[in-house]
RNA sequence: GCGCCCAUAGCUCAAUUGGAUAGAGCGUCGGACUUCGAAUCCGAAGGCCGGGGGUUCGACUCCCUCUGGGCGCGCCA
C-alpha cells in the first residue's frame, strides 16, 4: 500500500524536476499514514523539506505537486493541501477492496516481505548459564529475542537463533561442588554447617545483616548454589555412580560432578524453553572456543590490526575496588578508539584470558561463519559490557553497525499491588516455569511482549494469573476466536464463503468501517518489516489490540443495526463481509502467530464470569 | 565520580522514528444484551509529555543542562 503512495508522489516530484518548476528531491520522499483519517489515506510533506532548497513557500510548493500530480491509474480519489504544507492523498476504495484479495490468496504468507532479502543475521539470546533454572528476568529475554527472530525471518532475513552456552568459568565449577555436597546428602553424609553462631532470619540492625552476610558466604564456600534444584540430579548421579565419588577429589568435583550438573541444568533449561515454545537452531559452548584456540586467533587478528597493546589501567573509580588495586601491566584492547570509556583488559594477573577475551573470539566466530548482522539479547545487568564489544565487533568486522545489542532491562515483579522481592533463601523465588505453568504460555509472551525492552517492566503476578478480562492477552485473542465463530455460524446456517470477487466487495462492503477495517489490515507487511528492522516486537501487540477494537466495535454495532451484521437477509453484504472476516482472521492468526502467540478458534468463558454473562 | 537505560492521564503503557488536535487498557462515573459470543461495545472526566534552555516551517521524539529512579563501573562469568 505504502508503495503506490510513494510512487505517486516521487513520480510528481520527478516531473516537477523535469520541468524546472522544483529542484530534485533529494533522498526518497517520505509518505505516512496520517493519524487523523480526516487528513487523507496517505500524507506527504515533501513540500516542507523542499522550503529552503527551492526558496519557495511549502504551500506554495504543496500546490505545484498538486496541480502535476502523476496519477496514470487513477488510484487518487482525491488530493488536497493542508496544514503547513502537507500533500494529502485519498485513494480510491478500489484500490483497497482490490488490495483484499492478496490477504487471502497469500494467506499466512501474508505479512512476510523480503525487505531484508536474505541477509544473515543471528540472534543469540538467553544464554543464560547452565547453573540453575531460568528465572522471570530470563524468560523476558528469551521471548523478546524469540520474537526478534521471528520477525527477521518474517521480513525475509536469514535468522539462526543461538544459545551460547558459558560452560568454561568459574561459576559452572562451583555448581560442581555444589553437587558434590547434595550427592555427598544423599549418600547419608550431613553437610558440614560453618564454625559461626547461627545467623538472625530476619536481620533489622546492621550487626545482623553483618552475621548473616558472614553465614551466607561461609555458606557459598560449601555449597555455592543453595536452591533445592541440585537434590534431583544428586539423586540421579548416586543412582549411577553409588558411593564411588564420596571422596572425590576437587578436580573430579570441578569435572566429573561439573560435567554431569550442567547436563542437567541445560536440560532442566530447554525444557523452560519448551514450556515458552522456544527452540534454538545451535547451542554454541564456550570450551569449544578454547579448545579450537578461537582466542589465540582473534588475538593474533586484533594485533595485526594494532588494536592491542600492553599497558596499565588507571585505579577503579568505585572505592570497595579501588582498596584492591595494583598497578600492573596487562594485555589490553584499545576500545577508547571505538568509544569506550576505557581500554579493556585480555588477560588476568595470573595470565589466564579475561571473559571478555572469549567473548571477542566468540563474536569473531560469529563474523567468520558468514553472519552479517549480529544481535545480542542481554540482561540490562551487562549494559556496561556493550560499549567493548561493539568495539570489538567494529575493529573485526570494519562496521560500526554489525552487532547490535538489545538490552533487555529487568523485570520488576509485583503481588497484591506491592513489589515482590525475589530471595531464594526466603523461597520467594519465582521461576520461570512456576510462571508459565500459572500463566500459561500465551499470556507470558504477550506480558513479555508488550512494552519496550529497554524499558523496566513490571510484571504483576495476580494479574497474569488471572482469567479474566483483565488479562491482555485474551482481548486480542478474542479477535480471531470472534472471527471463527462468524464462520462457524455461517456453516451451521448454510452460507458459503465466496471465492475473491471485486464487484462483490464494491457492492457489498460500503460502510466506512469496513474500508477502515480493511485499511487497517492492509498495513500489517509494513508494520512486520518496521517492527523486524527497529527489532521492537510490541508494536504487533499493539497492532493487534487496536485491530482487535476496531473489529469488536464494528461487530457490536450490528447488535443495534441489523443491516450492519455480517451475516444477513442480503447475501451481497453477506459475501462481500465475509471475504472481509476472512481476511481479518487471517491477519489476526499471522500476527498472533508472529509472537508465538496461539490463535483460538474458540475460547472457553472462564468460571468467575459465567454468572454475570448469562 | 563516570557510563548506559528510563521518566507521558490516578496506575500500567503507546505514539507511524521530526509531523497536523499526544492515544489505549485498568481504575472512576454514566449508558447498551428478544437473533452473528456482553471475555463485548458507546459516552464522560482525567495531560505544563519530570524542570529549564537550544536546534527548525514543526519537538514526546534530536542536542545541552538539572532533578528523580534503575543497572553497571580492572583480574565475576
Amino acid at each position: 500500500m505504502k508503495a503506490i503512495a510513494q510512487q505517486v508522489i516521487g513520480e510528481t516530484l520527478a516531473k516537477c524536476a523535469e520541468r524546472g518548476l522544483l529542484p530534485p528531491f533529494p533522498g526518497t520522499p517520505a509518505v505516512e499514514i496520517p493519524r487523523s483519517a480526516a487528513h487523507g489515506d496517505w500524507s506527504s510533506n515533501a513540500a516542507m523539506v523542499l522550503t529552503k532548497l527551492a526558496g519557495k513557500p511549502p504551500r506554495a510548493i504543496a500546490q505545484l505537486l498538486l496541480e502535476n500530480l502523476v496519477d496514470p491509474e487513477g488510484v487518487i480519489e482525491k488530493a488536497e493541501i493542508a496544514g503547513p504544507g502537507f500533500l494529502n492523498l485519498f485513494i480510491s476504495p478500489r484500490v483497497y477492496l482490490k488490495a483484499l484479495e492478496r490477504v487471502l490468496t497469500e494467506g499466512e504468507r501474508f505479512g512476510y516481505s523480503d525487505v531484508g532479502r536474505g541477509r544473515r543475521v543471528m540472534v543469540e539470546f538467553v544464554s543464560a548459564n547452565p547453573t540453575g533454572p531460568m528465572h522471570v528476568g530470563h524468560g523476558r529475554g528469551a521471548v523478546v529475542g524469540d520474537a526478534v527472530a521471528t520477525l527477521l525471518d518474517a521480513a525475509g532475513y536469514e535468522v539462526t537463533r543461538e544459545y551460547y552456552v558459558n560452560d568454561a568459568g568459574g561459576q559452572v565449577k562451583l555448581l560442581g561442588r555444589s553437587l558434590y555436597v547434595r550427592y555427598r546428602e544423599q549418600c547419608g553424609i550431613e553437610t558440614p554447617r560453618p564454625a559461626l553462631p547461627p545467623p538472625p532470619a530476619n536481620p533489622a540492625t546492621e550487626e545482623e545483616r553483618k552475621l548473616r552476610r558472614e553465614w551466607d558466604e561461609a555458606m557459598a564456600a560449601i555449597l555455592p548454589y543453595p536452591g533445592d534444584y541440585l537434590v534431583a540430579p544428586a539423586r540421579k548421579f548416586k543412582e549411577l555412580h553409588g558411593e564411588a565419588y564420596l571422596d572425590a577429589t576437587i578436580e573430579q568435583q570441578e569435572s566429573l560432578f561439573t560435567d554431569f550438573a550442567m547436563g542437567e541444568m541445560l536440560a532442566v533449561i530447554k525444557d523452560d524453553l519448551r514450556a515458552l515454545n522456544i527452540t534454538f537452531d545451535t547451542w554454541f559452548s564456550e570450551r569449544q572456543l578454547h579448545r579450537v584456540g578461537a582466542i589465540d586467533s582473534a588475538i593474533a587478528k586484533l594485533t595485526e590490526q594494532g588494536h592491542l597493546f600492553r599497558g596499565v589501567l588507571p585505579p577503579p573509580k568505585e572505592a570497595s575496588h579501588a582498596e584492591e588495586y595494583e598497578a600492573r601491566e596487562q594485555l589490553l584492547f584499545k576500545a577508547t578508539s571505538f568509544g569506550d570509556d576505557q581500554d579493556r583488559p585480555l588477560q588476568k594477573s595470573d595470565g589466564a584470558y579475561t571473559y571478555f577475551a572469549a567473548d571477542i573470539a566468540y563474536h569473531k566466530e560469529k563474523l567468520d561463519r558468514g553472519f552479517e548482522t549480529l544481535i545480542d539479547v542481554w540482561g540490562a545487568d551487562h549494559g556496561g559490557y556493550v560499549k567493548r564489544v561493539k568495539a570489538a565487533v567494529q575493529a573485526l568486522s570494519g562496521q560500526a553497525d554489525a552487532l547490535d545489542v538489545l538490552l533487555v532491562q529487568m523485570v520488576n515483579l509485583v503481588k497484591n499491588g506491592k513489589p515482590y522481592r525475589m530471595s531464594k533463601r526466603a523461597g520467594t523465588f519465582v521461576t520461570l516455569r512456576d510462571l508459565v505453568e500459572e500463566a500459561g504460555r500465551d499470556a507470558t509472551r504477550v506480558m513479555f511482549l508488550m512494552k519496550r525492552c529497554d524499558a523496566q517492566l513490571e510484571f504483576d503476578l495476580d494479574l497474569v494469573k488471572k482469567q479474566s478480562s483483565d488479562n491482555p492477552v485474551f482481548y486480542v485473542q478474542y479477535g480471531h476466536a470472534r472471527c471463527a465463530n462468524i464462520f462457524k455460524r455461517a456453516a451451521e446456517a448454510g452460507v458459503g464463503v465466496p471465492g475473491f470477487d471485486l464487484s462483490l466487495l464494491e457492492r457489498g462492503l460500503l460502510h466506512p468501517d469496513e474500508l477502515a477495517l480493511l485499511k487497517q489490515l492492509l498495513t500489517f507487511p509494513e508494520l512486520v518489516a518496521g517492527a523486524a528492522q527497529a527489532r521492537e516486537p510490541h508494536r504487533i501487540i499493539y497492532y493487534v489490540q487496536e485491530l482487535s477494537a476496531a473489529f469488536q466495535s464494528y461487530y457490536t454495532k450490528g447488535k443495534r443495526e441489523p443491516e450492519l451484521r455480517v451475516l444477513q437477509a442480503d447475501p451481497v453484504k453477506t459475501g462481500a463481509r465475509l471475504l472481509l472476516i476472512a481476511g481479518l482472521k487471517q491477519v489476526f492468526a499471522n500476527a498472533l502467530t508472529l509472537m508465538g502467540v496461539s490463535a483460538p478458534e474458540y475460547m472457553e468463558v472462564p468460571p468467575e464470569l459465567e454468572e454475570s454473562g448469562e
